[in-house]
DNA sequence: TTAAAACCTAGGGATTACCCTTAGTTATGT
DNA sequence: ACATAACTAAGGGTAATCCCTAGGTTTTAA
């Protein structure tokens, strides 16, 4: 019995090479090829795959947010994450989505096969660089995706002041607020995210879209 | 007689997908495919194709700078650039230096085809979205998408510790140098950026793919 | 092989951000 | 109406950032 693969990319290269490579090994099945979170959701409703292939840009669903979808559906489904780029937060965010693996790219036949058989036999799956990375990140704090920091009105304010460069007193007379009341709003987002300074802020709020 | 076609990418499902498809096509051979700039320039020490498919993003070389380079050795070679996403700057850039065309790796093998003929004929080939988004540019647009800012070495080093949130104090001490020189390193980034603060800095380094 | 350009280095001085504490004044909701 | 959260803002520091200037080194190109 071979195991049943599908795969999901709107680069239709990405999803062409991949399956080439797949049908050069033994006992895989390549079940469907999709380019969309929506023809991915489509088709699953005639058949699943035991392993799909996700990339995580995709143009019509976030990735991250499809994998957690597709796991409510159908909860045996192995979720193996693909992408060119090596974002740690990305990957912690799949993973707690529970994705079983993560694949860059570049990867080779043999990846391939052992990331399919991996999680297969229901282990996780992660090329080597991207554990110890992961493994250096989850010793810091609010990297989890799980949260999710919420501001107030005017806090969101300040944050986007900030987000165009403004100085605190720039800020202030923006907001008809004084200086002070600035500098408090800006210390309470960054106690909120977790921020050292406002380039913290900033890369944070990008991350969790506060802006 | 047929066209010869080789390919560069990172990526190596890109690199066999761009493979499948084009062995789908007839009056097409696919010469070599290569997976680093490195490996490019020594294959075509023996044998060179017409076309080339060419990764903006490769681990060794820049595709831009390689492209450059390819062509002054062999000035007849068409190259195609291939990106994933779609930044105008690069396509401008690409085309600076001189190649024929740019293919998003969302093309079908359609795409494929209109584009090696089009650049075997000696045209230029642009996906229709590309030739608009340039087109929109060419026309006075303020976002300047094809101002791209270069960092020295330091610079580049001081931008990635600002985007670690680390203090200039800590810059120091991490490169070695003094408080001032970071400093100075910090102003210049801002300047070269076109940045008012550290907060400017970490908003276009992300923008232009810096880090 | 020079001269120019680019890069790395770093000082002084001014401004701004950061970090405490404390506390009065609005909204918000049960 | 009453606790809770949010907005406001002060004093008083320390640390970091920002800006200008400039000497020394390395790289690049004529």
């Amino acid at each position: 019995m071979s195991i049943k693969v599908s795969i999901t990319d709107d680069h239709y290269v990405v999803l062409r090479g991949i399956e080439t490579l797949l049908k050069e090994l033994p006992n895989i099945e390549v079940l469907s090829i999709h380019e969309s979170a929506k023809a991915t959701l489509e088709q699953f409703e005639r058949k699943v795959p035991d392993i799909l292939f996700l990339d995580i840009n995709l143009p019509d669903i976030n990735g991250i947010v499809l994998t957690k979808q597709l796991l409510k559906l159908y909860p045996s489904l192995k979720i193996i994450g693909l992408t060119n780029h090596e974002d740690v937060s990305f990957v912690k965010r799949m993973l707690d989505n529970g994705a079983y693996g993560y694949l860059l790219k570049n990867a080779h036949k043999e990846e391939l096969l052992t990331a399919i058989e991996t999680v297969n036999n229901g282990k996780c799956y992660l090329q080597k660089e991207m554990q110890r990375k992961i493994l250096d990140q989850s010793l810091g704090k609010h990297t989890n995706a799980a949260f999710q920091p919420k501001l107030t009105r005017r806090e969101t304010e300040v944050l986007k002041a900030i987000y165009e460069e403004l100085t605190t007193q720039q800020i202030a007379e923006k907001l008809f607020i004084s200086v002070k009341t600035v500098e408090a709003h800006r210390m309470n987002i960054m106690s909120k995210l977790g921020a050292k300074n406002s380039v913290g802020i900033i890369k944070i709020a990008l991350e969790k879209q506060l802006l």
